[in-house]
DNA sequence: ATCACAACTTTGATTGGTCAAAGTATAGCG
DNA sequence: CGCTATACTTTGACCAATCAAAGTTGTGAT
């Protein structure tokens, strides 16, 4: 069975390349994101060639095998549904719920796991808002957009927030940017990079592009 | 904060100074119920007193200290209330648990566990009987004796089993030895070493006495 | 009082995951 | 084309946890 190590190597690796496809993944980002340093992120990657995780091409990248993707997906999976749970169930708190899971998402078997789908019946998406890979692996996604290019003046849904940190979430959620909130783009400046939002009858507010692009929304 | 190993040995030989009370824990019993080799204990035990989670004499056994006895004591509590949990509210087998509580009260933090006691409405017992020890380290007992020592021909109530193999616990499940049921002792014989019961309007069956000292009743 | 054996300790080696620091390849500028 | 800066790899070291096998101690039986 791999090790908590090899299944957050390989979630991480399979998330970089969901959100920037390039191909082949690049040792800077992975080392970056998993907070180790290059040298460690290369012998790694070695280990996890040999065990048929992945291919790896030295000085260029990496790419999930069949079984490697796989791992992935049942990893987000995990971490998902059990965000889901320790919001829904256990009432813990937005922006905490992300931390916990990364522990938990290790210890948990497959058994429990589904029963918890269950209990939890069957959730779609967890709290941020982000779909719950399918016990196979494959994530179901409805049409979506980011704050970035959608329409002005259209009411819409906020679908989920594609940021980890504590401090950002709390920001979205003191502003009202939760997943499931109605929300309307009242102008986009193009030359202050910024985009005006109002939501529900509450006071108009403006977010930058590079928060705007966290903000997925739909409808 | 102390390794999954240094939790797992603390619960261990705390267990093992509550069950069999020799004031010191000797070696052998450690390594054998964690199944390491004895030079894998020892050296355990050095770098464990060197952290101040016990009082190790060469050659003698092991003392917990109260910090020791303290964590010893917060690993029994998360794995009690995680089987609760596991059986009350996701419904998995009586005898799958262990195992399960075995990995997650590892990686469980401590607000997930009150929050999960709130929620479970703050269990005394776990599904086998065994005293869920307070947030405070505290085990609330109930007079209890084993079937060994029990009076012939009055009724009483399973209390908990004390054998962790699957084996075992399905066995007494079979034959409806399962906390919460009531009993019957028929007779004992101290010549074949056993003790014939009777459970509810279920045939009578007899016990061997190592098997009969696992059981625990009250009343 | 001696001695054998069981219980324990020591030693030396291994594995997985990590870092720091030194070495190397390559893309792109001049 | 050659050079430099950046991205990557190699090397050597470390730590926690483990085992096998060799060495030591203490207890109890004779």
């Amino acid at each position: 069975m791999p090790s908590a190590t090899v299944e957050n190597y390989l979630k991480c690796i399979l998330m970089l390349s969901m959100e920037c496809d390039h191909g082949e993944v690049p040792m800077g980002l992975i080392a970056n994101s998993l907070g180790v340093t290059s040298g460690t992120a290369t012998s790694m990657m070695k280990s996890l060639q040999k065990e048929k995780w992945l291919k790896y091409k030295s000085r260029k990248g990496v790419t999930l095998t069949s079984s490697g993707k796989k791992l992935g997906m049942r990893m987000i999976r995990r971490h998902r549904l059990l965000e889901t749970f320790l919001v829904e169930t256990l009432g813990l708190d937005w922006s905490e719920i992300h931390d916990e899971a990364e522990v938990l998402e290790h210890a948990i078997s497959e058994k429990v796991l589904e029963r918890l789908d269950v209990f939890l019946g069957n959730p779609r998406h967890d709290p941020h808002g982000h779909p719950i890979p399918t016990k196979a692996g494959i994530i179901r996604k409805s049409p979506q957009k980011t704050l970035l290019d959608c329409d002005i003046g259209k009411k819409m849904k906020v679908v989920s927030i594609f940021d980890q940190s504590t401090e950002f979430l709390n920001f979205a959620k003191k502003k009202g940017l939760m997943p499931g909130n109605m929300i309307k783009a009242i102008s986009r400046d193009n030359l202050a990079d910024t985009i005006e939002l109002q939501i529900e009858k509450t006071p108009k507010f403006s977010l930058g592009l590079t928060s705007a692009e966290k903000i997925l929304v739909s409808g």
